[in-house]
DNA sequence: GTAGGGTTAG
């Protein structure tokens, strides 16, 4: 340890060593299982060679194995990720592809999947690190041996706003080898820059292409649902010259997303009796939404109906969920407690039993909600954070505040769970519905600073207005328009808390402010 | 080889 602190110079090092001791032991190494992990971990954190990062090191790297051995290791467990890693630290710690003398091809094929398996594991940033390894530290493998594969991996790996620096440094590599108008690896950049949101960029890349799959179409509608421009997605949709079920999902979950159900819908009605598509799960979960949203419980039988006939409830665990979530948004809660005896215990996971809760929640059920609860608990299964919101969002609408508050104790101290914004939303609304404004107010003083936001407080002003508290109302509508001064609503509150204390004139000089400042607030309706 | 995926305060 001693040492270790000298050689590295920093205890977070030895932590990070101490968890590659435990991720080398799946390799089974022949060389001491230690001295590996301790030249891998060097290796992997610098993605350079270990004797450039310590020259005073005098460690035999280990012996390579045959590049074949470690593809076929990697091809039976593509999504391993502690396998991934090791067969990366063997490549560099070994200097694998130091060796021309291997067979290149067998090189260039593990090459290629090490990339891919990043690009679509939880850390696809490794695949870069991994690339640019082999790019900078004197291998064979310099970016002009690299085949169309790679460069189509190596712009998935690089599909998020937080790697566009190296897409775009990508996109000149297959300018410079000569890929430019290659399908796949053209697609791969399409995805690359329309996943980052950079659609000007992948629009050009769109329309420079001379031959486009079907794939491409669907990734650049893909990337325009993504960034929210529906309209223009509509209209590449329109000019594909032919469209998959996935292309009809797209469009129908753009529609979802943006609050127009009724055309989802109708869209969706349109890919089977137009095009004679029939829906996938996938369909079926877009939709979904968009039925809750109408409310409609008749649409949602109907939908429900559809994918027994399918054979979808019984084989997809999603579209069950998906279904105890739709028939509770739809208010009908008896066919939610259907879902819940009928559903086999060893079927039901961690969102089965949270949408149920989450479904008693929003109907008032605190009880029934807590009680389901415990049912999940004796199943073995730990709660997360979506199942503790919905647990304190059910305490909040059944008026369960001590239980809620030792909810809120057991998430903390007991599972570790570190309260977001909604968390402590719930436990402010909780105390507020209560009439124990002084407590939210506190709660909600409280809050870390950097996730506090307008409607935690504005969620506390409505509580404020029932309880017609002048005083905390006051200071909570401050508050909220410190943050934000363009929601009518909470001058609306106040300016009601104002009239019920009889101060007609401070209540009407909020509501002119509202003009003033060009704040302005739908009027309600009901659908009822 | 490349595309769409269930629960989330007010």
């Amino acid at each position: 340890m001693i040492l270790m602190k000298k050689l590295f110079g920093s205890i977070t090092v030895y932590v990070h060593l101490e968890t590659w001791l435990g991720k080398m032991s799946l390799l089974k190494p022949k060389y001491p299982l230690s001295l590996s992990a301790f030249v891998t971990a060097a290796a992997i954190s610098t993605t350079t060679t270990i004797s450039h990062r310590f020259p005073c090191l005098e460690i035999a790297p280990p012996k390579p194995k045959h590049p074949q051995h470690l593809l076929s290791l990697l091809l039976k467990h593509p999504s391993q990720p502690k396998i991934l890693q090791q067969i990366h630290c063997h490549i560099i710690t070994s200097g694998l592809f130091h060796y021309p003398f291997h067979d290149t091809s067998t090189c260039l094929l593990l090459f290629n999947n090490v990339i891919r398996c990043y690009s679509r594991g939880p850390s696809p940033h490794l695949a870069l690190h991994f690339f640019s390894y082999t790019q900078h530290s004197h291998t064979f493998f310099t970016y002009p041996s690299l085949d169309t594969f790679s460069f189509a991996f190596l712009s998935n790996a690089s599909a998020n706003p937080t790697c566009t620096h190296f897409g775009i440094q990508l996109h000149a590599l297959i300018f410079k080898v000569g890929f430019q108008f290659h399908v796949y690896v053209q697609t791969g950049l399409l995805q690359m820059y329309s996943s980052s949101g950079l659609l000007v960029e992948a629009a050009q890349v769109f329309y420079q292409m001379p031959r486009r799959s079907l794939v491409t179409w669907n990734v650049f509608l893909t990337g325009l649902i993504k960034w929210e421009e529906v309209e223009l997605a509509l209209s590449v949709f329109n000019q594909m010259p032919s469209r998959s079920v996935v292309s009809w999902t797209l469009v129908i979950d753009g529609y979802t997303r943006r609050n127009q159900p009724t055309k989802a819908l109708t869209l969706f009605r349109e890919m089977i009796e137009v095009d004679g598509i029939e829906p996938t799960q996938v369909t079926l979960l877009t939709i979904f939404p968009a039925i809750a949203n109408i409310g409609c419980i008749k649409i949602c039988q109907s939908a429900h109906g559809y994918a027994e006939k399918r054979g979808f409830n019984s084989s997809d665990i999603r579209i069950t969920n998906a279904l105890i979530d739709l028939y509770a948004k739809c208010g009908c809660i008896a066919s939610v407690n259907r879902f819940l005896q009928e559903l086999p215990d060893q079927r039901k996971n961690l969102v089965s039993w949270t949408s149920a809760i989450s479904g008693f929640a929003m109907n008032g059920m605190g009880r029934e909600a807590l009680e389901t609860f415990e049912n999940m608990e004796k199943a073995g299964l730990r709660p997360n954070r979506v199942t503790f919101l919905s647990v304190l969002s059910a305490c909040s609408h059944g008026g369960l505040v001590e239980e809620g508050l030792n909810f809120f104790v057991k998430m903390v101290k007991d599972c570790e769970v570190v309260p977001d914004i909604k968390h402590y939303g719930c436990v402010i609304d909780m105390l507020g519905r209560a009439g124990r404004l002084e407590e939210a107010e506190k709660v909600a003083s409280e809050v870390p600073h950097e996730v506090a936001n307008a409607v935690m407080w504005r969620t506390l002003l409505g509580a404020c207005s029932v309880h017609n508290n002048v005083e905390i109302g006051q200071r909570v509508t401050r508050k909220v328009l410190e943050m934000e001064r363009g929601h009518g609503g909470d001058y609306v509150l106040m300016s009601n808390i104002l009239v019920g204390v009889g101060r007609f004139k401070d209540a009407q000089r909020l509501r002119d402010m509202i003009d003033e400042r060009i704040a302005f607030k739908l009027p309600g309706y009901s659908i009822v």
